[in-house]
DNA sequence: ATGAAAGCGCTAACAG
DNA sequence: CTGTTAGCGCTTTCAT
C-alpha cells in the first residue's frame, strides 16, 4: 500500500515546525534556516512523505504538466518528437499527457478543450488542419503558453517551431545538382500542409537558383501510405527520366526503391535517393540511404525554452517563430548520374 | 483569455440554487429535478463553465487519468498499444500520461513514482525488466490498479493481458508445415523477456506436436535492431537450410529478406517468410508478407475492462491474466517449398 | 525566519 | 430533492 495518509501536517509535527515552513523546504527553499530545513527533510525520508499532486496544483494553479497534441504517434516522427520532449521537460518535473489529433477537428478541438480544462502549464501541438478557424480560435483562447510544432496558423498570436523544410530541400538538391544531376524527381504527399507546401518551394528556388527551370517531376501522393510505385516507373519510362529521387516517409522510400529494382536501376550507380525523414530502415538498407532530418533533441530544447520562458513571466512578448535547420547526412545511396 | 474566473458558485447563483445542486447535475446526475437540472445546464452554457479539474482530483481523489509506462514509443508495437488505448479510455473521460521507460530501471522506477504521486487513477505498464525486485515491490506497492501489458512479474499481484505467443508461433509453424516446409528459421531478440521465451517454446511445441525434434535454427539478435544478414546468409549456404523463416520486427525482416535476395532465393517461390508483428513495409512489400499480430483494439478494450472493474469495487479481487490470441494473416509471401 | 490562518474550487455528508 | 457546511492537502499572505 502506498502511505496515501501522510500528509504536510505530519511531517510538520515530527519535525517539530510549522506547515509553512515544510512548504517553504518543500518549494522554493528560500527564507529558511538550514537547521529547520534538515529536520524536515529528516521527517520527509521518514515517513516517506509524498506532497498531494492535486492540492499542489489546486493551491498553486500548476499542474506540471505540458499536453501534447499530434496527429498521430504511430508516426515515426511524432513518437520521436514525443520522447525528445518527455526527455525534455523530465528535469523540470513535467509530464505529458499525449493526445492523438488523428487529422480530426473535432477531436482536436476536444483535446484542446481538455487541456485547458485540466489546466496545463503548456501545450505543443500540431493540427492536422492549420486553418479551422474555431481551431485557432480556441488556441487562441488557451490561457496557459502554446507552442505549435511545425506548424503556421493564419492569426493565431502563439509562439512556433518551424522545420526549415525549404532550405533542407534546397540543400539536398543543389548536393545533386553538385553530384552532377540535373533532373531530381520529388515525392510529397498530397496534404495542402506547410511542410508540403514549403519542401516544394525549396525545390523550385533550388532550381531557379542554378539557372534551371524547375522540372515537371514532382510526384503527389494522397496520403502518407499509398505507393509511388506506378508514379515512379512511368517516369522512369518517359523521355528525359529522372536521375534521383527525394522522397518523403519511409513508405514512399521503399515503394520507389521497389520501383528502382523492377526498372533494373541500381542505387546508387544508376540512380540517387535521398529520404526526408530518417528511420531504421534508411539507415540499414543496403546501401545505406541518405536523409534529410531534424535533430528531435534540438527542437525539443527549443520547445521547452520557448514554454518556460512565458510560464516565467514572458507572458505576454510578442510571439515568435523559430526555424529548426534540416541535416544532410549523406549515405551511400548518392552518386554521380549514370553515363 | 479562458474564462478562468468562473467558479461553481457563479454557476449556482446564476441559476438560483446551491452549489451542491450544481455538483450533482455536473456529476451523478441522479436526485435532481428536471427543473433544477434544466437551470443549471442553461447557467453552466451561459457562462461557459469549466469545472476545475484539480479542485476535483483532490477532493473526489480521481484524476481521470491514467499512466502508461512503456519502453519506447519509437517501437511502433507501443505506439499502436497507446493510440489504442487512447481511444478506447476516451469516452470514459480518461486521458493519458505516457512515460518511456527505455529499459532504464531507475527511469521506470521514477515514473511508477511520479504515477503514485499524481494519483493515477490506474496504470498500465511494460517494464523492461520482469525481476528487478525493487519494481515488483513498487508495483505491488501501487495503491491504484495496474495492469501488466504481456509481462508476467513473479509475485506482483496485478492484472495482467498477455499476449499467447506459444500460441501465435506454433500455428504460424503448423501453418508452414502444411504448406510442405520441415526447416523453419526463428529470428528473436535475445531479450531474455516473457515475449521471446513464449516465441521459443511455441516453436518448440509445434515440432514435436508435429513428431518432429525442434531443428537448431533458432537466430537471436542482441537487440532490436540488429541485422540477420550475415547470420541468415550462412544458415543457408549450410548444409540442410531452412526454406522460411518467422523473424520478429520489421528490422529483422528487411535485412533477412536483404539476405535472400543475396542469396539468390525468390520469396515466396524459394523461400517463405512470416513476420512477427505487422507494419506498412509488411503490407506494401511486394511480395505482401504474411504476418501474425495481434488486435490493439482488443487488447486496449481488455485492458479498460480490467482497470475500470478494479475501480468500480473490485479492488480486492486475485489478480487475473488474460491471454490475447494472435491473428496470422497469410499474405503473398508464404508457399509451398522449392523442389 | 517562522507560525497562523485563509483559502484554491470542488464534492460529499448531513440536515432539512 | 435541495441547501449548508466541512473539509480534500497544500501554498501563501500576513503577522510576528
Amino acid at each position: 500500500m502506498q502511505d496515501r495518509k501522510i500528509r504536510i501536517h505530519d511531517v510538520a509535527a515530527l519535525a517539530g515546525v510549522s506547515v509553512g515552513s515544510v512548504s517553504r523546504v518543500l518549494n522554493r527553499a528560500a527564507n529558511v534556516s538550514a537547521e529547520v530545513r534538515e529536520q524536515v527533510e529528516r521527517a520527509v525520508a521518514a515517513l516517506r512523505y509524498q506532497p498531494s499532486h492535486a492540492a499542489r496544483a489546486l493551491r498553486s494553479r500548476s499542474s506540471k504538466t505540458i499536453g501534447c497534441l499530434f496527429s498521430d504517434v504511430t508516426n515515426p516522427l511524432y513518437a520521436r518528437a514525443f520522447r525528445a520532449l518527455e526527455e525534455s521537460f523530465r528535469a523540470d518535473g513535467y509530464m505529458l499527457l499525449l493526445a492523438n489529433g488523428l487529422n480530426d477537428l473535432e477531436r482536436e478541438r476536444e483535446s484542446l478543450r481538455t487541456f485547458a480544462l485540466r489546466g496545463m502549464d503548456g501545450v505543443v501541438c500540431a493540427p492536422g488542419n492549420e486553418r479551422d478557424p474555431e481551431l485557432i480560435g480556441l488556441i487562441d483562447a488557451m490561457s496557459m503558453p502554446v507552442v505549435l510544432y511545425d506548424r503556421e496558423m493564419p492569426t493565431a498570436r502563439t509562439d512556433a517551431v518551424l522545420f526549415d523544410h525549404v532550405s533542407g530541400v534546397r540543400s539536398a538538391c543543389t548536393q545533386l545538382f553538385a553530384l552532377g544531376h540535373r533532373r531530381i524527381a520529388l515525392a510529397l504527399w498530397d496534404a495542402d500542409s506547410r511542410p508540403v507546401r514549403r519542401r516544394t518551394e525549396g525545390y523550385r528556388a533550388a532550381y531557379r537558383a542554378a539557372g534551371m527551370e524547375p522540372p515537371a517531376l514532382i510526384l503527389r501522393q494522397p496520403t502518407a501510405t499509398s505507393s509511388v510505385f506506378d508514379d515512379l516507373l512511368r517516369l522512369l519510362n518517359a523521355p528525359d527520366p529522372p536521375s534521383a529521387l527525394i522522397a518523403q516517409g519511409t513508405h514512399t522510400l521503399v515503394s520507389a526503391l521497389r520501383a528502382l529494382a523492377h526498372a533494373g536501376l541500381r542505387v546508387p550507380q544508376d540512380f540517387s535517393v535521398i529520404s526526408i525523414g530518417d528511420s531504421d530502415f534508411a539507415q540499414t538498407h543496403v546501401p545505406a540511404i541518405s536523409v534529410l532530418r531534424t535533430n528531435a533533441g534540438h527542437v525539443a530544447a527549443q520547445v521547452r525554452c520557448m514554454l518556460l520562458e512565458r510560464l516565467n513571466g514572458a507572458r505576454a512578448a510578442p510571439p515568435r517563430k523559430v526555424l529548426m535547420p534540416y541535416e544532410l547526412e549523406m549515405r551511400a545511396s548518392c552518386g554521380p548520374p549514370a553515363r
